[in-house]
RNA sequence: GGAGCCGUAGUUCAGCUCGGUCCAGAACGCCGGCCUGUCACGCCGGAGGUCGCGGGUUCGAAUCCCGUCGGCUCCGCCA
């Protein structure tokens, strides 16, 4: 038979109780994280919140009815408990918790609620497979880690607050229903039934409203706001993410990264208590993808790509020289330490880089004083010399290289750096190598749909002394290539957590980029119109940024996915274990909005 | 769209290479009993399985083959 909770409140959280409490009548509420029954004494550790005590139901002391419930009690049962605060007799003291020096004499004991047999085990460490994790989150949740994220997640919204409020931003939110949008990712579609046929979009960010807010006068806009995208999912991308979204009237980059860079600063800080230093380091687009392969380099280890395309047309070896006369680049690695890799290692190294699109990988291995690979002896003495100088090369290291055009030597380089790494375990855990990547291309030319995309989105600003380009760009692919963008990144340990632009404000601007980016007038006018039309009346200039919350918290508490920070996130095929959404609905909720499903079977 | 790993009691896994001795086994959890200072309590006993699903091969399939569903990682995709 339960108990109702009727008036009974409680007083302290078990976590909070402390020796100064001894001699107190108490009143705890919350869950039996363990009952250990001894015949006699019954000892049940009561857990809340904020932690746990140990309660002792002795019947010599503790009222008859009390006794007989505490033999009921079992894992994860909803109790309360009424009693007095006692230092522990000696010798019994319990170092590993907390509250381990005292512990509650029950005098009253409820069971509100009993609870099943566990799906999963109620334990810091993580033992249960995902699935079910996700299935039976509430459990879950009870765990302290997961706990803990939450708890992070919640103070990083309030340290966001308390800064960006603190700087004269407004909190303004904008619509979740909104218009589909051509550029960027798939949108989540939601039929209109007022007018059927029609529908409305799930914002991908709040961009556009952004800009509207600021053309409205707001001058400074943030909000905490989930953004939808139906891509498919990754381990640091969700359908539904959530981002700080801010924006500047007025503001030039350095506005807008002082900004972001106070923000990170005090909200570190404030829920981590680490001082990072400001301001952060800055290398240009050029610079990260020719030295890391990625325009998200992971800093917190060297290993910079060397270009040694001048002494690779020189070599004998026709992979190396083809590839330059053929206009592209042959780059390599040093790997330190790494000529104790095996054959087979190599090999693998060599697959994987086939994977990213290379069509095959050159090594050298340092040792014993001397280069061995198959491709040394198309290397003179001389030549031998030069590449060892250039690479760096000591004993017992690796260099691999890869000769291909600019952009896929880069790419498998970046890819394989950041391979070997993790490979060697050479990333030092416990660093904040924050970046900014400024000077992005504005525009890169899509082979597949034969035209110019926008590399940031289509409402970022090109440099100030680039916006002559864009009369005579789009039949320049060179000229087009080297306009740059007002747009920059934000980098921590090799993962994109912001990114952000000074926008276009002038309408006669906009339309060039439009037209660069092949979108045609009517095009333009039906999709982002109603952008255009506010660029008209007195935009002012005004640019922003927006973090991936997710992505930040993740890192900061060292999670490998931002599931892990996310109450109830989504599986890869972007279904929810615990509710089971996405699911079908009635064929009258389908006609309501004229809507007529094609399935390839029937729903089971 | 593609590649890889995984799916067996409530949970985590072993068994699968080389089919039979497996009407599947361990640990934790659960249930019952004993136990008055434990805290991963202990001791004794017990229950619990559509081996993801479907098909095939075979005298015989958890094990081999094909398909399919689901979970995870990655590529593509993600302005």
């Amino acid at each position: 038979m339960l108990d109702n909770l009727g008036d009974f409140k409680r007083d302290y959280f078990a976590g909070e109780l402390t020796e100064n409490n001894i001699g107190d009548e108490v009143r705890l509420l919350g869950w039996a994280d363990s009952v250990r029954d001894h015949g006699g004494v019954i000892f049940i550790n009561l857990r809340d919140r904020e932690g746990v005590v140990q309660v002792v139901v002795d019947p010599s002391k503790s009222p008859e009815e009390s006794y007989e419930k505490a033999k009921k009690v079992r894992s994860e049962y909803v109790i309360g408990v009424q009693g007095r605060v006692q230092r522990r007799p000696v010798g019994t003291e319990n170092p590993k918790i907390p509250t381990g020096n005292i512990e509650v004499v029950a005098d009253k004991l409820l069971i509100l609620n009993t609870c099943d047999v566990l799906p999963l085990p109620i334990e810091d460490s993580i033992n249960a497979s995902e699935e079910v994790r996700l299935k039976y989150r509430y459990l879950d949740i009870r765990r302290k880690p997961m706990f803990k994220n939450l708890l992070v997640r919640h103070e990083v919204y309030q340290a966001t607050r308390e800064y960006l409020a603190g700087h004269g931003f407004l909190e303004v939110e904008t619509p979740m229903l909104t218009k589909s949008t051509p550029e960027g990712a798939r949108d989540f579609l939601v039929p209109s039934r007022l007018e059927k046929g029609k529908f409305y979009a799930l914002p991908q960010s709040p961009q556009l409203f952004k800009q509207i807010l600021m053309v409205g006068g707001i001058e400074r806009y943030f909000q905490i706001v989930k953004c939808f995208r139906d891509e498919d999912l990754r381990a640091d991308r969700q359908p539904e993410f959530t981002q700080i979204d801010f924006e500047i009237s007025f503001a030039n980059e350095e506005d807008v990264i002082s900004i972001s860079e106070g923000l990170v600063h005090f909200i570190f800080k404030k829920v981590l208590g680490i001082d990072l230093k400001l301001p952060f380091k800055r290398i240009t687009y050029k610079e990260a993808i020719e030295k890391y392969g990625t325009d998200k380099p992971d800093l917190r280890y060297e290993m910079e790509l060397v270009d040694i395309s001048d002494l690779a047309s020189d070599v004998e070896f026709k992979v190396f020289n083809d590839t330059i006369k053929k206009g592209g680049i042959v780059k390599g690695l040093n790997i330190k330490k790494g000529a104790k890799f095996s054959r087979k290692e190599i090999d693998e190294l060599t697959d994987y880089a086939k994977k990213f699109g290379a069509k095959g990988m050159a090594w050298i291995k340092i040792s014993e004083g001397k280069m061995s690979s198959p491709i040394t002896k198309f290397f003179t003495q001389e030549q031998q010399q030069k590449l060892k100088e250039k690479m760096k090369a000591e004993e017992g290291d690796l260099l691999v290289f890869i000769a291909d055009s600019y952009e896929t030597t880069h790419r498998v380089l970046g890819f394989l750096r950041k391979h070997i790494a993790d490979k060697l375990k050479i990333i030092p855990e416990d660093r904040w190598d924050f970046l900014w990547i400024v000077d992005f291309p504005l525009v890169e030319w899509d082979e597949e749909e034969e035209r110019f995309v926008a590399l940031h989105h289509p409402f970022t600003s090109p440099k100030e002394e680039d916006i002559s380009k864009l009369d005579s760009a789009l039949e320049d692919k060179a000229l087009a290539s080297s306009i740059k963008s007002r747009a920059y990144d934000l980098v921590l340990n090799g993962e994109e957590i912001g990114g952000g632009s000074i926008r276009i404000h002038r309408p006669d601007i906009q339309k060039k980029v439009f037209e660069l980016l092949g979108i045609s007038d009517e095009e333009a006018e039906e999709k982002f119109g109603f952008l255009i039309n506010a660029l008209r009346y007195g935009a002012p200039p005004h640019g922003g940024l927006a973090f991936g919350l997710d992505r930040l918290i993740a890192i900061m508490v060292g999670a490998d996915s931002i599931r892990e920070v996310i109450a109830f996130p989504k599986t890869q095929k972007g279904n929810c274990p615990l509710s089971n959404a996405p699911d079908y609905v009635t064929e009258e909720q389908l006609k309501e909005l004229g809507i007529t499903v094609e399935l390839e079977e029937e729903p089971s």
